[in-house]
DNA sequence: TGAAAACCCTACTAAACTAATAGAGTTTTT
DNA sequence: AAAAACTCTATTAGTTTAGTAGGGTTTTCA
């Protein structure tokens, strides 16, 4: 499972994502709209900046910018600098690789071979995404949502 | 990553599985094979034991034998077992769903939607792949290394 | 120029989880 | 009856997680 810091991470991005990207966006309205410990949060913004993902303003009015544009800022990215390691075994890790020291022949391991074939599913979807991608499907499902609204009212007219 | 519980669950499968299946396979000879702690063994045998992927026989010249054939033990179940849900966020799991508490409209969250997809291409992987292809991959990761090795020496006495 | 607002930074902590270990109990064989 | 195995529960040391505390620094603006 993901940590909080990482989830919580994600929809701090996404947050700032959305909103006009010349005024800096400020701790407490991100911790506020999404119900994110505030103290908690400076520390994860704070590793997002350190991270080049993030840039701050400090100050009065100050607050956080995004320091890439969306498209390129991937989930993998963020999952990696919160969690560690896409894969579930260190062995199959391409950012993180580390033999089983348990393992003999790592070879012919039919164990690394099935968990290989998990982390290039997941890191190839992981590594293609972007904070782009979730804001355009979430514009995408509300728009989805909106159209079987207008489905509805019109049968219930007529 | 896999806790070690799930990965020893694993490897200890995987060896009772390349036994005769007639002979009961004993914790110790496990634990010497795989390098795994015999106690700790001991408490992961039991728990796939109770979730009845094996059988034990017990007193002397006792021990686990799989309850069902290889091919029916899928990897998702272990690793399910030992380490619960395998998707990434609780509202993306198909076995341990949860809602987000902080989540408040779900049905247009881009985040769920991007972890669902994650979800669906891990679940496929692990839910179709069971013992048996463990074995699989490793007898043909072998054939191939010998293969390979036959075609070195012919070159080599040419 | 000084107070307020904001980010910056480090250390701490309680709770949970992980990876074992300990030790005694039960069952079966010989 | 002794030995060999599995059974079961409790304990423990270490690590990680999810915060919290409490200042410090920077900038704005009246």
């Amino acid at each position: 499972m993901l940590s909080k810091k990482a989830k919580y991470g994600l929809k701090a991005l996404e947050y700032i994502a959305k909103q006009d990207q010349t005024i800096p966006v400020q701790t407490s309205d991100i911790s506020l709209a999404e119900s994110i410990p505030r103290k908690f949060l400076e520390t994860i913004l704070l590793d997002l900046k350190k991270n080049e993902i993030l840039l701050s303003i400090q100050g009065k009015n100050g607050g956080y910018l995004l320091k890439l544009p969306p498209s390129e800022i991937t989930i993998g990215r963020v999952v990696r600098l919160f969690d560690g390691p896409i894969a579930l075994l260190p062995c199959v890790s391409s950012n993180f690789y580390e033999p089983c020291e348990d393992c003999e022949n790592e070879a012919f391991c039919g164990l690394k071979n099935i968990f290989a074939e998990v982390r290039e599913a997941t890191g190839s979807i992981l590594d293609k995404l972007s904070l782009k991608d979730i804001l355009r499907r979430e514009f995408e499902l509300k728009k989805k949502k909106q159209l079987s609204n207008n489905k509805t009212s019109c049968s219930n007219k007529k």
